[in-house]
DNA sequence: AGCACACCTTGACGCATATCAAGGATAGAA
DNA sequence: TTCTATCCTTGATATGCGTCAAGGTGTGCT
């Protein structure tokens, strides 16, 4: 079986090895997100050793699961993963959605513990880092250990959107908010800004947003009457980008 | 004008100086929650050095605000602070309540400014700890660098848990929940886990946890009515924490 | 002590979103 | 291709919490 990535076509040609997923820091497409290090080409050649790369995970396989051993943070190289809770009464919590470069695991580290799980939600590849090597390479590296700390500290100002937005934000305002977000990744990784393939389901999103299947559907058919998206299943495309912004109620 | 803490009374016999608001890190009550360390005593000391401890802070003063210049994270020494963010459209959300022991400040690292505001809610005093000799620091003790990835990996966590309550737990839930959380830190501190002083208005209960102030005035009618907490406007007595943790609907 | 202002409580009512229900579309398997 | 399971959409109804309104309580200032 041959595995081919989009992402790695292009270093199979310069630089062709046993499997080829196989790419390394140094050549990575995301390297600008992933790492945007002021490291020395010797230092990536560094990080790049202690970093694994695995085989890609079928869609709804996990990464990991809540309550596992913390050894690791990941780094999504292709695909889209969802990261989730359970609750004590057994239902779930989407904490997250991540897209190539992005980086994640880290609640993880408090416990040495997973704090929550994550699955791809379609064919994903991802990039290991063991955690005590990055530990070890951030004493010798002070770029890096920055780097980490605002890695972390990013996930936190994240996670407070997140709670602004549902504490304080309609339906249609938290749809568009995500919508926009994964608009701006998007532009981030060279995409189009303004039509996607959402990788998740309704459910998802609705789960996502503390909102019912129902809710983000009828929000998805009004802002297609108002002619903001056209969505069609998983397909969206922006039409209105400051309409939507408008409906974020964000400044733009 | 004589400043005088709680906590600093015992230290000044056996140490005096200048202002009887210091202390230092070794004999600091709070160290097991502020720096759960494997610290060898030398490290503390070196620790001790680069943190700066000033003025109590009077109710209502701001430590820092949001787009303030990153500097430093803060320890609260006594009283209690909360950190809010302002959104697009002007209006407040608390992002969190922060209580002897916690500390502060670190959503400001990942772009050099604060990205929430943190007020004082009662008189307080906090030890600010200067972030780059921190990270300097963390480069010569991997324990100390350990120590603050944990922290802001329970930072993260403890955002995540929020983010579950506010989308997916009713009001009573809610307002249970937050109870339990105040009353978990209390007795972590020494101090009683059912009979407690809220430093917070009910306002802010409310925009913390995403509710009105009239629910959350409701809901502690009712809960008072089922014997479960007895309620004296701020101050809290809890009669009954397993029939809490019910309404709180987490696993005791 | 007396006043003023912020904070808290309670009630009546309305609305946004959940819930319940049913049918349609889509995608993977045989 | 056809079958089947999952996902998505739409409508009708229910409900928890927000909004509006009014009055009470506590606290700090003069």
């Amino acid at each position: 079986m041959t595995i081919r990535l989009a992402d790695a076509g292009e270093q199979n040609v310069l630089k062709p090895c046993i499997h080829d997923y196989q790419v390394n820091c140094g050549n990575c497409r995301l390297n600008s997100i992933c790492l945007p290090l002021a490291l020395e080409s010797d230092d990536i050649e560094q990080l790049d050793e202690i970093i694994q790369r695995s085989k890609p995970l079928q869609k709804s396989q996990h990464l990991y699961r809540e309550g596992d051993v913390f050894k690791s943070v990941y780094a999504v190289r292709s695909g889209a993963m969802k990261a989730y809770k359970t609750t004590d009464d057994g239902r779930e919590q989407v904490t997250g959605f991540y897209f190539p470069g992005e980086i994640l695991g880290m609640d993880g580290i408090s416990n040495n513990l997973h704090a929550s799980s994550a699955k791809a939600l379609e064919t994903a590849a991802v990039c290991e880092i063991p955690f005590t090597s990055l530990e070890k390479l951030s004493t010798l590296m002070p770029s890096l250990q920055r780097h980490f700390f605002q890695l972390m500290s990013r996930e936190i100002t994240e996670d407070q959107q997140l709670i602004t937005l549902l504490s304080k934000n309609s339906a249609d305002e938290r749809v568009a908010s995500l919508m926009l977000s994964i608009s701006t990744r998007n532009s981030k990784r060279k995409l189009s800004a303004t039509q996607f393939r959402l990788p998740m389901s309704r459910v998802d999103i609705g789960n996502y947003l503390g909102l019912t299947v129902e809710t983000v559907s009828r929000v998805f058919s009004r802002m297609q009457k108002l002619d903001i998206l056209r969505v069609d299943n998983k397909e969206i495309k922006i039409l209105d980008v400051s309409g939507l912004q408008k409906l974020a109620n964000v400044a733009s």
